[in-house]
DNA sequence: TCTATTATTTAGAAAGACTGAATTATTAGT
DNA sequence: ACTAATAATTCAGTCTTTCTAAATAATAGA
């Protein structure tokens, strides 16, 4: 619409335009752009002739600019110049050096098993614009597949969704995370069957389905009176006797009242894998930090 | 030597890519250019082959830019703007609404003869840069010849001098102003014989061509004891009684004490010309203003 | 499943851009 | 004035690019 037939200037006539205004004579611009002096003519003669404005006149026998073409000739420099920065940036995009990455995780990866790696790759790639979001799972598995993510750090998910959540992510096994039974101070359970209520993630969690597995395959029932995506509101629900709760590690046995575990081996185990959409062009910086997570 | 290669994107793929970024699908950014949707298809595959960068995913059916994509499409944003600015600046060329004109001329077409055409034109063409340069006919033409003036108006040269001053360059006869023959206050001579001694414009100047040979035509003498291009010059040296001069009539008959003609007819005439490089392409903005001084 | 929409691929035609050779025009030297 | 050297252009042929039109693939919605 706001296009009343813009003249379809190449790059190239830009830069032959420049090559000449700044050389003494064409041989020698054509020599130094490595091509021959009747492709200068020409490639010359084209970019007046899509302009519609005469720009060079002989004197003599050279062929010298015109004033009038001045305004023409620093349009050039500036496409030329920016047209230069655009070639460095997309060197940077290709070797991973640069870009923009949007990286999800849980929480128990950016703020504890990878915090480290992800802290060195920012040092390692300075000209890299790393955006962490941190979320629940399911909902990162949701931003990658709609594109609002590049990578991301989560539990695998188990067989039940394969069909509608695995189709076009790849996974690939980062490390395994085990989980541990707390249960309230107050408890004094003796077999597994008679551990609980529970407090735990909500439902459609990954890791409540690793957690629900886990212990319906021990024998315990899994009975949730109160739910958080926070393991640090489960920790302190326990604290405050509500009920038990399955919980890796760090979150439940920090802080200034460390939960006791319910039985030394942990009762189930969650896989965090990083994820990137399939069939998808190799982005270099989402591919070096992927690495970066992997090599933890 | 500055070029390590850099790509040679068109404005029409820059184009390409602002429509695409701007419209929901590729079928209506075609249609809002005015191609088909598989030469946007094959126009954008070739600029990210040239960037070397992916810039486009599909999500769905739909084709939508990498967010990634989003420097490119800053530039391509840029370099579209700027030559729209140079289609305008290139359209003003063309029909003469705009551009630089350096144009020369002898002082009384400047000051008196077309002053006010001048003055028109300027008012009529606001968008045109105009630079007046006031010289004698035969530097004017010089500077003609070597570039450094697009529109002369000036003496026409007389036939002595054709072979050298007049092969590369077309004049158009303007107007023809007469020359009158001044004598000092105290002069007292009868017949044209008697006229004289003179104080006239330089050895080579072209209106000292014309007055010569008017005055050797009528018989008179031409001895020239003082010089000077500007005619106020000349008129102040009869005043003072060094001599007789031939000027125009304007220069000789203003001020508090204007000259008296020794004659009611003239002596001489000097034919005045618009000059223009010939062989040249032609320069709307220059045809413009030649223009305006031909039609007075 | 059927259908309309969206985008890509393919094939062929037209335009553009290059090299190398021949040509024109201009300058410098004799 | 003549000749050689230099600058730039034009020409012919080839290869590349870019378009349209038609065929194909993929998706969303009924």
């Amino acid at each position: 619409m706001t296009d009343p037939n813009l003249p379809n200037l190449t790059v190239q006539q830009l830069e032959y335009l420049v090559a000449a205004a700044a050389s003494p004579t064409r041989a020698v611009a054509a020599a130094s752009l490595g091509v021959t002096p009747s492709a200068l003519t020409q490639g010359l003669a084209e970019l007046e002739r899509r302009i519609g404005v005469t720009l060079f006149e002989r004197s003599g026998r050279l062929t010298r600019l015109r004033p009038q073409a001045a305004d023409v000739l620093a349009h050039a420099r500036r496409v030329v110049a920016e047209t230069r920065g655009l070639a460095r940036w997309a060197e940077g995009q290709r070797t991973g050096r640069a870009g923009v990455v949007r990286l999800g995780t849980i929480d128990a990866v950016a703020v504890h098993h990878r915090a480290e790696a992800i802290r060195r790759h920012r040092q390692d790639v300075p000209g890299l614009d790393l955006r962490l979001n941190v979320a629940p799972s399911g909902e990162l598995l949701d931003s990658l597949r709609v594109g609002d993510l590049d990578l991301v750090a989560c539990v695998e998910p188990t067989r039940h969704d394969l069909s509608t959540q695995l189709d076009g992510i790849d996974f690939d096994h980062c490390f395994t995370e085990p989980l541990f039974a707390y249960a309230p101070a107050q408890s004094n359970a003796e077999t597994m069957a008679d551990w609980g209520p529970w407090v735990s993630y909500p439902r459609g969690s990954h890791t409540r389905e690793v957690i629900a597995a886990g212990l319906v395959a021990a024998g315990a029932p899994f009975t949730v009176v109160a739910e958080s995506n926070q393991p640090e509101v489960l920790r302190e629900m326990v604290r405050l006797g509500m009920g038990w709760a399955v919980l890796p590690a760090v979150p439940a046995e920090t802080g200034s009242e460390p939960l006791k575990r319910a039985r030394r081996r942990p009762v189930a185990e969650r896989r965090i894998a990083v994820a990137r959409r399939s069939g998808l062009p190799a982005d270099a910086a989402v591919e070096a930090l992927a690495e970066a997570l992997l090599a933890g």
